[in-house]
DNA sequence: TCGATATACTTTACAGCGCAAAGTGATAGG
DNA sequence: CCTATCACTTTGCGCTGTAAAGTATATCGA
């Protein structure tokens, strides 16, 4: 292989795109899911921790649901689960593991990324350039 | 056998935390998915839209993944794909409609709260109370 | 001109996951 | 007791993200 281009694109000699700049590689699965996003969420926002109704209601989600996005969550060590009672019924409580609050802050501040990048717009006309020849719609 | 009644939304008694405060129903599941974020970010970024290959390395992917969640993207009328040359090779261009930077913008909205959300403490000493009896790790 | 290689995607196959419905087991009430 | 309620867990399945394989055209060296 002699001169061939291996990060930028050929023709338009200047690249505006940097390889991998979108990738987002923070956006872990375990965290980027709505039902378990909005569970980090709510336990997030009371350090305290939730029971298992409370963050039901405050993420709107069934409990079979709920039961098992908390699963994966603690097996990550991200919440860790505590069982008791209140008056006379077997509740559980669930709150943010010290890594848990880390990792998802990490998570967050990608997040705050994808938003910052979506209100950046490049617009560049390089590409008006490339569309020398016929371009139908498909 | 025994009758479910699984959504149950208000409970008895007063409700402390607000019902689906965290739910994020706006998380739309076409795009609060990696990869179709990186895409959608980039072609926001591009308005004057990009090709398969620019794409590929922004975002990181590899051809069938990409070529994959393009369909899906395009299947949602997020994305319109233009198909023409380039020099003397078929190309195909790629770029946000209409729709789909309203669309995307949005979700991102959406995305601010979770970003806000996840900066507010409430810190409720009201969870201090249940806990009376004997709670265990578990 | 004839294969060999490269480009630009598409299609396929399958593991894994999210979700709702059904199940479990303890307590409370009639 | 027997039934209902509560507090979750388990199950089953359809969808989906992903890598690997496939297709079609273009370029190049011999």
């Amino acid at each position: 292989m002699s001169r061939h281009k291996t990060n930028d694109q050929s023709g338009s000699g200047r690249t505006t795109a940097r390889s991998g700049q979108f990738s987002y590689d923070g956006l872990d699965r375990v965290m980027h899911e709505r039902a378990r996003l909005s569970i980090l969420a709510s336990l997030a926002a009371n350090a305290g921790g939730l029971l298992f109704n409370d963050l039901k209601q405050m993420c709107s989600l069934t409990d079979g649901n709920l039961s098992r996005h908390l699963a994966v969550l603690s097996e990550a060590r991200l919440v860790e689960v505590w069982k008791g009672t209140t008056g006379s019924r077997p509740q559980t409580m669930y709150r943010l593991t010290g890594e848990g609050r880390r990792r998802f802050a990490d998570y967050i501040s990608v997040l705050e990324r994808v938003v910052a990048d979506a209100q950046t717009d490049v617009q560049p006309d390089t590409n008006r350039q490339r569309m020398s020849e016929g371009w139908s719609p498909a």
